[in-house]
Order: C-alpha cells, then sequence, then structure tokens
RNA sequence: GGGCCUGUAGCUCAGGUGGUUAGAGCGCGACACUGAUAAUGUCGAGGUCCGUGGUUCGAAUCCACGCAGGCCCA
C-alpha cells in the first residue's frame, strides 16, 4: 500500500484535482442518492440576483449553508439543495438603465417595453456563469443543473395563485401611499432617486406657528407649526406627544392684539415667549422683538388632550369621517415648533400612518370621474374647490418668472384672519428632482397593499417556534419589526417584475384576481366572446406573464365592461418569499415533494435579510399556510476590510474571492471565516489572517500527514483496526480519548449551529495535542528499526485520529479533509461517509486530565531550565513535586524526563520542610457565610505560619472568630518547594534540582559533542543514515571523560570509527564545549556493495 | 430618532450561572532542536478589560447612563 508524500502544502492545486474527482465520481449526486429515503433535512436557498457579481460576502454566506448541508448528509439525512436566482427588481432595472442610456419615461416610448424587459432577462443572468464557476470552485454543493429562476412562467404562476389566496382571504387591497413625487415630471420617485447626489438642496420656505380654534372654548386655540402653508387646507388633525406636559397660555394675538389662550407644549414656550413677560397688555405686544406678554393659566398632560376637536383653518370640503381631532403621536418632538403637528394625511408619510391609526379621514375631493383625488392634482395646483387658491401651484412648478408662492398668499388670508401667529423664515434641506430640479412633493399614490398588520399577532406568535442562531436576532431585531409590522406596499411603477394579475374596470366597479394560466385563459375566452379581445395569447405554448404582454389581455367585467390590468409589477421581495411553493410550482406539480420540503429545517442569509427574505419568507408563510417557513435560520454578520469598514468599490477595499481561492484555496478561506469569528458577528477581513490559518492550521496538519506518510512508506504499514485499547502506552490511550473527546464537542457544535467553535476545537486539537504532543514525543517510536507491535499501534493510532479528523472538518474543509481520508486509504469519499459519533468506551478523562498537568509542569519545568541557564542538553538529577502528585504523575512521569532531559522525579512527603503551603481561603464557599469579614479572613491567613498550616492539614478543620472551617472552605496550594529553583501556575507547584555530579556533566558534555557532530554532518551535506568517521581532539580532562562515552557518541552520529587525537586535525571548528575550543573531522564512509 | 450588534495585548479573537495572577494565536524579542528541517519546540516582554456611576465581601462578567464603530429601519 502506499503512503503518499504530496510535499508541501498546496490547497488551490489539490483542490483542483479534487473537484475533477468529484466531477468524474459525480460525488455530490452521489451523497444525495446514498441518502434518499433517509429523513429529509430541508434546506432553502436565497435566490441572489445574478447581475452583479459575487463577491466574498456570498462565500461566507454559502460556506455556512454549505457545512450544515454537509454535516447534515454526512449524518444520514437526505439533504436536497437546489439553487435558485432572483431576476426582476429596481436593481436590475436601473442597471440595465444605465446600459442603455434611457430613463424610466423613456420606457415604452423610445424603447418598447418589451424590448426593455428582454433586456433585463438579458441582463439578469449575465454573471450566471461567473457564480456557477465560483460555487463549484468555493465547494459548495448545491443543484446548478436546475435552479428555480424567478422570471420563469412557472415560477410566475405559483405566485399569482399565491396571490390570488391572500386576495381572496381579504389580505391584499388598493390603497394610496405617500411617495415622492415629481409634479414637473408627472412621476413618482424612488427612495434610491432622492438618494442621488445633489438631490438635497438648502431651500428657504416660509414657516408659520397657526392657531387653530377649540371647539369647546372659541378663546382657546392649538398653536401648530408648519413649513408648507399650501397644505393646511389638507389639514386633517393635529398631533401631540402624550407623554410631553403642554401649556395653556394667556397671551394678545400678535396682529390683532386681542386677549387669546393658547395651548403648546411646556418645552415649546421659551421659543414664543420670553423668559421673563413684559406687563400683561396688549400694548406690550412687540412685532418686531416677538416678545408677547403671557401668564400661565394651567398645565396639561398631553395624553388629556387627545380627542380635543378643533375648527379647521379651512373648510373647502367636508371629510369623509371623523376628522378634526387631537391625536397621539410618538414622531412629535420638541425639536421645532409648537409640540402639536398639524396632520395632513393626503401629503405626508406619517400623517398618513398615524391618521390611518387613528381613524383621521384624509381630505379629499371627487374628480370628475367620481374617484376621490387629493386638494393638489398631479401637475401640482390647488382643484378647483380649494375656491381661493384654485389653479395655483403649489411650488414653481412652470417656468414662470412672474411666479407668486401661493403660500404667501395662503399666510396672509390667515393673518387676515387673524389665525397666524408667528412668520419665519426657514432654511433647511428638502428633495428635489433630479431630472427637472424642482422640488418634490409628498404626494398620495395609489398601490396594493397586502393587510400584514392584521396578520402581527400571528406573525409574532408564529416567530416564537423559530430557533434563531444567534437568539437575539430572533427577538430584537426580528421581533420588534413584526410587533411594529405596518401593510407591506407590494405596488412597484415598473416594468421589470411579476405582473400584478388583478384587472379591474375603469369605474372601479369591477375587479378579478386571476390565480392560475388556466383561469386567465378562461377569462380571455369570455373576453374574445365580448369582443373585448380577438385571440388567446394563452394559447399559445410560450405564453409570457410579462410585461407588456399581459397589459394587452382586457377581460370582460359582469356588465360586459372591459377590464384592464393594475399597470404595476410587484415587489421583487414577494418573489424570493415565495420560493418554497414558486420553485415547485406548487400547487400545480409537486404538491408531494412541496408537501415533504416545508417548512425549510435550515436557512442562512446576511442580517441583511432581516426586513428582507427572512420577513418576506415568514408573511407568506403565515399567511396562506399558518405556518412557519424557516424552522432554523442561521444569520451572517458582513464582511468588511481589516480596518472595520464596509467593502465598497469606491473604496478599493473589495476583496476579490477568486484571488483567494487561486492564492490561498477554497478551504483556506472557508476555514478563515468559520475560525475568526462567531458568523452572526461582522468579519473583519484579514489576508494576513488568512495565511496565518494556513501556515499554522493546515501546514501544521499536513506536516503531520507528511510525516505518518514518510514511515508507513518506508515500512511498508498495512492498515489494522485499532488494537485493544488497555494494551496500549498511555499516550496512545490519552490521543484516542481526546478524539472522542474532540469529536463530542465538534458535533456539539455543529448542531448548535456554532461552526466556529467546531473549527476551533479542531485547530486547538490538531496543533496542541495531535501535533505538537502526540507526534512530537513518539517520534522515536515512528522511526526505530524495531517493526514491533508496538511501531505497528503507532501507526495504526495516527491513521485513525487522523481519518477521524477529516471527517470532523470535512464540512468546514471539504477538500482537504477528502484529500486526507483518501491518503489514508479509506474507502470512498469522506463525504459519502456517516459522521462519527463520540466512541465513550475510549473515554479516560481522568487521563485527559492527568495529561494537561503534565503538559503544564513540563511548560513550568521549560521556564525554570532557562532561568538556570542550562540548556535541555545538559541532563539534570531530579524534578521535585509534592507527594500528592504521584497518583497522577508517575504512570505518565516517563514522558517529563525525556521532554525535559531529567534523571528522575521525587516525590515530597506533605511534612517535608521543602513544601510551601499556601492557605486561601475558598471565595466560592466562604463568600457567603462571611461577607463582609471575607477580606478580614483573608488577611488573617496570610499572617499563618508553615506550621499553623500544617496543623491544620492535620486537623482538617480550623476555627477563627467563632465560625469553624473545613479543608472544604479553604483553598490550600503547595505554592513552592523551598531551597529550589521553583516555580508555580495555578495549583502547580514543581522545583528542579540543577546539581550537576560529574557524570552528569560527563553525559551533558558528550551530548553537546554530538550536537556539534551533527551539525559538521549537516553542513557537509549528509543524509541522516550515511555512517561516517570521527576524528576528534580535546585537551584533557574532556578528553578521556568522553572517550568513557564513545559508544554513546558512535551510535549517535553513525560513527563507524572514533580517533581520539593527540594533536588538532584541523582548525578548530569556532564551536565550544564548555568554552573549550572544538577540532572536529569527519569523513564519509562509502559502503561496499 | 428607533431597534439590534460590537468594544479585552500592536493585530484577530477566547473568557457557562460574578470568585481574587484576565487567556490563546499572530507579530515582536530571546533561545532550543538533525531521525517532521522550506519542518518543529520552548521561554519572555506586551492589558486603566471603552468611560462614569451603581449593586456586591468581591465585577471583564450584573444594572444604569454615556462614548465610539457597525447594521437595519425611520
Amino acid at each position: 500500500m502506499m503512503w503518499k508524500s504530496l510535499g508541501a502544502l498546496r490547497l488551490p492545486a489539490w483542490e483542483k484535482e479534487i473537484l475533477k474527482l468529484w466531477r468524474e465520481e459525480k460525488t455530490f449526486a452521489a451523497s444525495l442518492e446514498q441518502r434518499r429515503g433517509r429523513p429529509t433535512f430541508t434546506f432553502y436557498e436565497g435566490p441572489p440576483s445574478a447581475n452583479g457579481k459575487p463577491g466574498i460576502h456570498h462565500v461566507f454566506a454559502r460556506t455556512l449553508k454549505d457545512l450544515i448541508c454537509r454535516y447534515k448528509t454526512m449524518q444520514g439525512y437526505f439533504v436536497p439543495r437546489r439553487a435558485g436566482w432572483d431576476t426582476h427588481g429596481l436593481p436590475v432595472e436601473l442597471a440595465v438603465e444605465k446600459e442603455l442610456g434611457i430613463r424610466k419615461s423613456d420606457i415604452g416610448t423610445r424603447i418598447s417595453i418589451a424590448d426593455y424587459n428582454k433586456a433585463c432577462r438579458e441582463a439578469v443572468m449575465r454573471y450566471k456563469d461567473s457564480w456557477d464557476e465560483l460555487t463549484e470552485r468555493m465547494g459548495y454543493w448545491i443543484d446548478l443543473q436546475n435552479p428555480y429562476i424567478t422570471f420563469d412562467a412557472s415560477y410566475i404562476e405559483s405566485v399569482w395563485w399565491l396571490l390570488k389566496q391572500l386576495y381572496e382571504k381579504g389580505l391584499l387591497y388598493k390603497d394610496y401611499t405617500i411617495q415622492p413625487y415629481s409634479p414637473a415630471a408627472g412621476t413618482a420617485l424612488s427612495q434610491h432617486e432622492l438618494n442621488l447626489p445633489g438631490a438635497y438642496r438648502s431651500v428657504k420656505d416660509p414657516s408659520i406657528t397657526v392657531q387653530l380654534r377649540s371647539r369647546k372654548d372659541p378663546q382657546l386655540y392649538f398653536l401648530a407649526w408648519t413649513t408648507t402653508p399650501w397644505t393646511l387646507p389638507s389639514n386633517a388633525a393635529l398631533a401631540v406627544n402624550p407623554d410631553f406636559s403642554y401649556v395653556e397660555v394667556e397671551t394678545f394675538q400678535p396682529y390683532t392684539r386681542e386677549p387669546i389662550r393658547v395651548i403648546l407644549a411646556e418645552g415649546a414656550l421659551a421659543r414664543y415667549f420670553p423668559s421673563e413677560s413684559p406687563p400683561f397688555s396688549p400694548e406690550a405686544v412687540d412685532l418686531r422683538t416677538g416678545k408677547l406678554p403671557y401668564r400661565i393659566h394651567r398645565k396639561i398632560k398631553g395624553e388629556a388632550l387627545i380627542g380635543e376637536r378643533y375648527e379647521p383653518l379651512f373648510r373647502y370640503v367636508e371629510p369623509e369621517g371623523d376628522a378634526w381631532r387631537i391625536i397621539p403621536a410618538e414622531f412629535v418632538t420638541l425639536e421645532e415648533g409648537t409640540g402639536i403637528v398639524h396632520i395632513a394625511p393626503t401629503f405626508g408619510a406619517d400623517d398618513l400612518k398615524a391618521a390611518r391609526k387613528h381613524g383621521i379621514p384624509p381630505i379629499l375631493v371627487r374628480d370628475e370621474k367620481g374617484n376621490p383625488s387629493p386638494l393638489v392634482d398631479k401637475e401640482g395646483r390647488f382643484v378647483a374647490q380649494v375656491k381661493d387658491f384654485a389653479g395655483r401651484y403649489v411650488k414653481n412648478y412652470t417656468n414662470d418668472p412672474n411666479f407668486k408662492s401661493v403660500d404667501e398668499d395662503i399666510i396672509q388670508n390667515l393673518k387676515q384672519r387673524g389665525l397666524l401667529f408667528r412668520k419665519e423664515v426657514y432654511e433647511h434641506n428638502y428633495p428635489h428632482c433630479w431630472r427637472t430640479d424642482k422640488p418634490i412633493l409628498y404626494y398620495p399614490v395609489e398601490a396594493w397593499f397586502i393587510r400584514t398588520s392584521a396578520l402581527r399577532e400571528k406573525l409574532v406568535s408564529l416567530n416564537r417556534q423559530i430557533q434563531w442562531y444567534p437568539p437575539t436576532i430572533g427577538e430584537g431585531r426580528f421581533g420588534n419589526w413584526l410587533e411594529n409590522v405596518e401593510d407591506w406596499n407590494l405596488s412597484r411603477s415598473r416594468f421589470w417584475g411579476i405582473p400584478l394579475p388583478i384587472w379591474r374596470t375603469v369605474d372601479g366597479k369591477y375587479e378579478r384576481c386571476i390565480g392560475s394560466f388556466e383561469e386567465l385563459r378562461e377569462a380571455i375566452e369570455a373576453s374574445i366572446q365580448a369582443g373585448l379581445m380577438k385571440e388567446n395569447p394563452l394559447r399559445q405554448p410560450n405564453f409570457d406573464p410579462h410585461r407588456p404582454y399581459v397589459d394587452e389581455i382586457v377581460l370582460v367585467a359582469p356588465d360586459g365592461s372591459p377590464m384592464y390590468r393594475e399597470p404595476d409589477v410587484i415587489d421583487v421581495w414577494f418573489d424570493s418569499g415565495a420560493m418554497p411553493y414558486a420553485q415547485q410550482h406548487y400547487p400545480f406539480e409537486n404538491q408531494d415533494t412541496f408537501r415533504a420540503q416545508f417548512p425549510a429545517d435550515f436557512i442562512a442569509e446576511g442580517v441583511d435579510q432581516t426586513r428582507g427574505w427572512f420577513y418576506t419568507l415568514h408573511v407568506i408563510a403565515a399567511a396562506l399556510f399558518d405556518s412557519i417557513a424557516f424552522k432554523r435560520v442561521l444569520v451572517n454578520g458582513l464582511v468588511l476590510d481589516k480596518e472595520g469598514n464596509k467593502m465598497s468599490k469606491r473604496l478599493g477595499n473589495v476583496i476579490d474571492p477568486w484571488d483567494l481561492m487561486e492564492k490561498y484555496g477554497a478551504d483556506a478561506t472557508r476555514w478563515y471565516l468559520v475560525s475568526n469569528a462567531p458568523p452572526w458577528e461582522n468579519v473583519r477581513f484579514d489576508e494576513a489572517r488568512l495565511a496565518e490559518k494556513v501556515r499554522i492550521f493546515f501546514g501544521t496538519l499536513h506536516n503531520t500527514y507528511e510525516f505518518f506518510a514518510l514511515y508507513a512508506q518506508i515500512d511498508e504499514y498495512e492498515p489494522q483496526p485499532l488494537p485493544q485499547v488497555s494494551s496500549l502506552p498511555l499516550i496512545d490511550q490519552w490521543i484516542l480519548s481526546e478524539i472522542e473527546k474532540l469529536t463530542a464537542e465538534v458535533t456539539e457544535a455543529y448542531e448548535g449551529y456554532f461552526p466556529t467553535q467546531a473549527a476551533r476545537a479542531i485547530e486547538e486539537f490538531v496543533v496542541e495535542k495531535l501535533s505538537n504532543w502526540y507526534v512530537r514525543l513518539n517520534r522515536r517510536r515512528y522511526w526505530k528499526s524495531e517493526r514491533d507491535t508496538d511501531k505497528w499501534a503507532a501507526f495504526t493510532i495516527l491513521r485513525y485520529v487522523l481519518g477521524r479528523v477529516a471527517q470532523l472538518m470535512a464540512p468546514i474543509a471539504p477538500f482537504y479533509a477528502e484529500m486526507l481520508w483518501r491518503q489514508l486509504h479509506y474507502p470512498g469519499s469522506v463525504h459519502l461517509s456517516d459522521f462519527p459519533r463520540e466512541n465513550a468506551a475510549l473515554r479516560q478523562p481522568d487521563l485527559e486530565a492527568s495529561m494537561d498537568k503534565v503538559r503544564r509542569l513540563a511548560s513550568l519545568l521549560h521556564s525554570l531550565r532557562k532561568k538556570s541557564g542550562l540548556r535541555v542538553r545538559q541532563p539534570l538529577p531530579q524534578a521535585l513535586v509534592p507527594a500528592s502528585y504521584r497518583t497522577w504523575l508517575e504512570p505518565l512521569a516517563e514522558l517529563l524526563l525525556q521532554e525535559l532531559n531529567l534523571k528522575t522525579i521525587t516525590y515530597l512527603d506533605d511534612h517535608s520542610e521543602a513544601v510551601i503551603y499556601e492557605l486561601r481561603p475558598n471565595y466560592k464557599a466562604l463568600g457567603p457565610k462571611l461577607g463582609a469579614k471575607l477580606p478580614h479572613f483573608a488577611a488573617y491567613l496570610q499572617t499563618l505560619s508553615q506550621s499553623d498550616i500544617l496543623h491544620i492539614i492535620e486537623k482538617a478543620r480550623m476555627e477563627w472568630e467563632g465560625h469553624t472551617f473545613t479543608l472544604e472552605d479553604l483553598d490550600l496550594r503547595a505554592r513552592a518547594v523551598a531551597g529550589w529553583l521553583h516555580a508555580s501556575e495555578g495549583e502547580l507547584t514543581v522545583a528542579l534540582d540543577t546539581r550537576l555530579s560529574p557524570e552528569l556533566e560527563a553525559e551533558g558534555w558528550a551530548r553537546e559533542l554530538i550536537h556539534h557532530i551533527q551539525l559538521s554532518r549537516k553542513a557537509a551535506g549528509l543524509h541522516v543514515t550515511d555512517r561516517i568517521t570521527l576524528a576528534v581532539f580535546l585537551p584533557e580532562p574532556y578528553a578521556s571523560t568522553l572517550k568513557a562515552k564513545e559508544s554513546l557518541i558512535a551510535q549517535e552520529t553513525l560513527a563507524v570509527q572514533i580517533q581520539w587525537l593527540s594533536e588538532p586535525p584541523s582548525e578548530p571548528n569556532g564551536v565550544f564545549l564548555d568554552a573549550v575550543p572544538l577540532h572536529i573531522h569527519i569523513a564519509q564512509v562509502y559502503e561496499r556493495v
């Protein structure tokens, strides 16, 4: 059997070979096939959009997905994994607009919607190959051949079915929402367009404080502040903060000097009134300085104002409901204004939200078609019903140089009526339309909503069934979001998306939601019958349910009138949230598969998906299936650069995953990302750390394998089962116990979706326990010349342990694990093997603890050697430890002697004067008992003499200030060994005897000489097995002393002959033995064949 | 403005239920080692545990308020 040396670590090259192997052996398919029929572990792939190249953060998320799926597969689950592509949406459209050099308004005019959507369809899959290649290269096992694609007709049909279910449950409705709108351009703007540079500009607007008269008390006014006087005719309510304190103030109307009383927030008082009131008379009103006489009449809690009614400033239309009341709103602050906020539900998003919450109707008129519309039309002009200002533009949307602001006229109007309290000019940043440079309006736009607010309780309670990793995201970020969830605006006035399958008559009297292609086909037939359509596009084989084709479909209403499709497409987030159903074309096909794979056992995405995919999956499942969509979710943080900055093209700190694959390998990258920090924390990506992982972990692991392969090959080792454990040396029993412990730890970590802990445990085991202790201390067993059972056991155990490591690491580092597994001649692929279970019979916790202490003792002794200045080559007579160590140390003592080059270990009797004890309180035990007296007791213990302490040990109890303590209450430590060079760490203490006998000194000299001879051998380029002849010159007494050690020297240096010269054979070698210059001459012996 | 996360050595990170010498790796410095040598090992120097208060006999750990960075949402 061949045990191949693979040479120095070359992960990228090996990974490519493994990829080839996997392709040839179809290992991924086999891993699924092998588990078919076993319990299913369902994973959902969150679809990425392929209109951009994959980045390092995708590698991070995909590593987590992959490793859990691989782990579950090895555990015996059937884990189907299907790739998916998110294909619709604004980012795609914007990219295409940019490429084609067009604007939204050009779509349908300069370019047909059909051509435009064709361009989108192509653009969105542009980087699919790049994604596929990286997916394969990084070792992410997922079915790329048969992905679900959100633009597929079958996918869309399922989405339509879902929408119809929502519609039938009354959860889908049409309403309006306030959006940024450009009257000059005649179009709504997206949030994205508002974020374009230059959109926000500093402008000066009038800022006025107005008086709204209380219905209860004609002398009393509520003061409200606004920077948009043109919205005052649309006022429907006033909002106060229920937690604020308000005051009713007696004062004078600044322009009429009539006595009035006004209400405003106490915190806003200073903004309107001087700290000291002038004499309380109308003459004291000073309009120039704004100084008003006033008297505080009473204080009112904000809450008490709620429900109060007032007279509107303008009454052009009667509201269709209970308007002009005071409502509470949390967004009311004291930063500006009066602490009472004017609410115009038709022109403010917050306003609309608060109004809806408290049943305030918007101020609307009926247009010529009888449809409700706001008081400002789509061109930005007041409608006819606003008699005083009809036809006036609310902002300068014409380029008329003589434009007169309607705001000024409104202000004049109010002033004349004594309802203006103050007027100022206000400079602030206000968004402008990037195309027309005109200020935008916040304007009501019709949209379709999902009534998620009605599902709130269900969403919250279902969320409790989801296991979040980490839990805080589920409770905090996601949970809070659900508790405050608002209706989901599904509409997008765009082109490349899933069209809303809703048809309506012009007057809105009839409406129909379509839930399948079959239903649509039949509806079109009816329409053809009615003469509204000529042919049925659904009779064509490849019906494309996108715009513009669906727009051309006209259905017939029960009264024979035509129904047109609602022009919007839906929010692309609905697409991805529909993935559990739509990827199966449910319910039209695959009903059984769907049921078997819903909900998902596991998903994993970035934390930015909390309100994205996690939310949409949850909403759709809760609304339509009364279920969660996923049982467990592993959330990953961002990948930042090493300074903690977000990666961006602009900063040029983007990491190209391909570079990492080529330079370090996929395994190294995966291992780094997983082991560096918990997944849900942001990773600061530092290439130097990645390189370090390669060197330390993979390097050490690989060297361990190379070590094994080197000697296994020389000795033609044949794999064997583990020998009877009790027959093995303790160190073998120890490493076997440790690998079982590691197995348990790693399993627990994977089960807890905390792969970081698994990776770290494996690292610690490989580097510290396996390489640095087990292999290092056992080297001789591998290269010794006897081929005995001891040597065979050493091979068997090392192969066993390495094989186990390969299995444990396989989910995270699938390539190297595979290579190691195969090089060790285990059957098949490591990914087809069963994940190991802890074999508890091999565990020996006592031995683990003992070895741990031995290793710490070794470290202490090394430290002492360092202090003594005696190198390890010089044998020393003994180490001294307290007698109590004997039970655990004696069986392992040989390891310590060998490692430290010591002759013996001496156990000092408890009463030996050499041992010094330190006695301290056991804080944990005594804290509750003694409380504040504890520090005194600790100080008392410090004062005790050694004989006092020995006395306490003997009696096993002590008394202090009326308390009786047992040894349990005390922390007794052998702290030092008096009279020797000693060191302590924690509860361990050890001393080193550094006295050199002539014999020990001689041995030290011999080892020193051997060392120099070995160096000479190496300098001469000799192989480790080459024989030499040796000539040495040394003065007395060294020569005669070392002659006595001749056989040792000859044996260690492979010298067939040693000449002890009386004259130097050569120049001194430049090295010294105990400060005496050495003359060594070596010559290689060529054996005749 | 709201929610959540993070803050420990120069860097990347550990530090269940509070317990008295706060750890690791890298880096740095010194050294050891021919049978893993383009490998390996050992030792050492590095810390106001972000700050301020509080609870407690005792706080990196619990509480409050801040500060800084990040994400998501307004």
